[in-house]
DNA sequence: ATGAAAGCGCTAACAT
DNA sequence: ATGTTAGCGCTTTCAT
């Protein structure tokens, strides 16, 4: 192991000196530095981040916890945060995946072990007093689609109830006076922001959508599947159905085909979060756009800033990312996107 | 922050006899590691892992590297990991995704700056003398799906070749005469496998694939419908088409629907990964499992063994896993997985 | 411009 | 059973 005593020695310099000039934390003579450099190229050395952490008390590093369920919208998320944080030269450290794991645990084990200097945390179910294992962090932390009770701490999030309502009315404008909808998760806070989008749009347009069409999911296209069932195997169905994401929409479609209702002919549909996938079924899935590589690179770029002390780390921090729509077949429209392949 | 020190100070004891309570390093007295506990909780006293790694030279961490390409196939294969990690205490240091990224930098920077204790690297291309600076790796290392040239590592691997020879006799087993590939990047060793499994499969049928019917993609949904395209713009036409991917099948699917071609009566198709989406088409695709999941496992579980001295962490070690068939109703089998919905 | 030395928080001999 | 002490490799005052 090659560390700063050997190229102090070899360089015949003090390790104080090495650490200057390998940093450029301090003035050091121009012929000295070069040398340094020149050694430390020879013998491959690599500063040892452990020992500078311990030191520095930094870690350049950035913990990142994610929810147990992941679809392909977390390995966006990923990207985004990962993209972004290899820009900013940081490490991250993933927790994530685990039904049985305590995410406050996890927290806590990141926050005060050191291990991280700052954490981004997913989780759109406040329970089991999430917010309280919040507080006592002592580090920077950033949230992504926190639940409603995280007004005190920084978040970032998609503005489910604008994108939900906007893609009701919509389908109202195609003038489906009977919109089901099939949610998401109790609890949950993208799912309930996404119903109350929908029914806040029914009101909205003196079309309040019927407590019998409103359908519960859980966010699996399973579910999405059964609860489409569900909807048309009333005496009175809806015209349209609304889903809160995209793979419950895919579980609608399959659901559609075996009944043999031609969409957007017999019924037409849309979905949220505007997945890859849904760019292959057809008709294209009518849906909303998330920005969610987006929303990624700026909970870095804030927490970064937390940790720098750029921004005070323990005031409230709160953007809300607007979803647009994304136009398919689904809905009834004239499938402009579904001419270009893919 | 709440250190030995302080821990040590309160309960009346030196930090030695707080490590020793704590890790259980060495013996104590039964009243005096009562106190002590007690006392940490109190505190809420978290040792300091960087400080431990230091004095330790482990970090019970283990770095992730995976290629720029992230899929739905990227979000198992970290979940197997993850979840194994989990299991065995042990944090996860990802770094992923970036085209630009060199993955010989970050290796090495994971490799000797004893930020990690070991290194999982799923790298299928090998290019960039990825082999010569693997070498220079100085701690445990275990390939994914690694190059040709890489048996000298340890290695867990799918085993392309046999799962591609099964799905294309099965696909002879139609009667098909004429079967059609669309392939994988050059030179990314799952394609070139996928590959040969197909042409040995031809071969060994005295069926041999024609040229004319292997058509370049490059694992994209995209690359997928085009490739399909082209092999169905030919004078002669194949009658079943094997994607080297299930991404490249979904986009044959989009295809063959542009073209007003059933699946399965005027084309077949099949693909490989079997990735969650394959089963929402309709018909279900038919595809290759890849026991992903159970291939992160095997990685961390055999680095761990490597960290631990377990295994000789220089002794090449490989272990190829079984690729299964999936049969869904797009080869032309009646399909029985679509009578169950998703 | 450079060096000496005191930590950072913990582990692990070695001593008692 | 417990304490003392020497590191782990680096950064950072404070001298010189």
């Amino acid at each position: 192991m090659v560390n700063m005593q050997k190229i102090a020695a070899l360089a015949g310099v003090s390790i104080a000196t090495v650490s200057r000039a390998l940093n450029k934390s301090g003035p050091v003579k121009e012929a000295t530095r070069a040398r340094i450099l020149q050694l430390a190229g020879e013998y491959q050395y690599t500063p040892n981040p452990i020992a500078r952490s311990l030191s520095t008390q930094k870690t350049d590093t950035i913990g990142l916890i994610l929810p147990e369920m992941a679809d392909e919208f977390f390995m966006d998320i990923i990207r985004g945060i990962d993209e972004e944080a290899y820009r900013a030269n940081r490490f991250l450290l993933v927790s994530s995946f685990h039904t049985q794991r305590d995410i406050a645990a996890t927290l806590l084990e990141f926050m005060s072990s050191g291990r991280v200097d700052g954490v981004i945390l997913m989780a759109p179910e406040g329970k089991n007093g999430l917010v309280e294992t919040l507080r006592r962090s002592r580090r920077p932390l950033v949230l992504l689609n926190p639940p409603g009770n995280a007004q005190e701490f920084v978040y970032f999030k998609i503005n489910n109830f604008q994108g939900a309502y906007a893609i009701v009315e919509h389908l109202f404008g195609h003038g489906y006076h009977r919109i089901g909808m099939i949610t998401g998760p109790n609890g949950n806070i993208d799912a309930d922001e996404r119903l109350n989008g929908c029914l806040e749009a029914g009101r909205q347009h003196d079309l309040p959508i019927a407590p019998s069409f409103i359908m519960p999911g859980d966010f699996s296209a399973r579910s999405g599947y059964y609860a489409f069932m569900r909807l048309m195997s009333q005496m009175e169905k809806p015209e349209a159905v609304f889903a809160a994401n995209d793979m419950m929409a895919m579980g609608a479609y399959q659901a559609a085909r075996s009944l043999n209702l031609r969409i957007p002919q017999d019924i037409a549909l849309a979905g949220f979060d505007d997945i890859f996938l849904s760019q292959l079924l057809t008709p294209r899935l009518t849906t909303v756009h998330v920005p969610i590589v987006e929303l990624g690179s700026k909970a870095v770029r804030y927490l970064l800033q937390m940790i720098n002390g750029e921004v005070d780390p323990s005031a409230p921090y709160h953007e809300e990312l607007t979803a647009g729509l994304v136009i398919g077949g689904s809905c009834g429209c004239e499938s402009v996107a579904a001419a270009v392949p893919l």
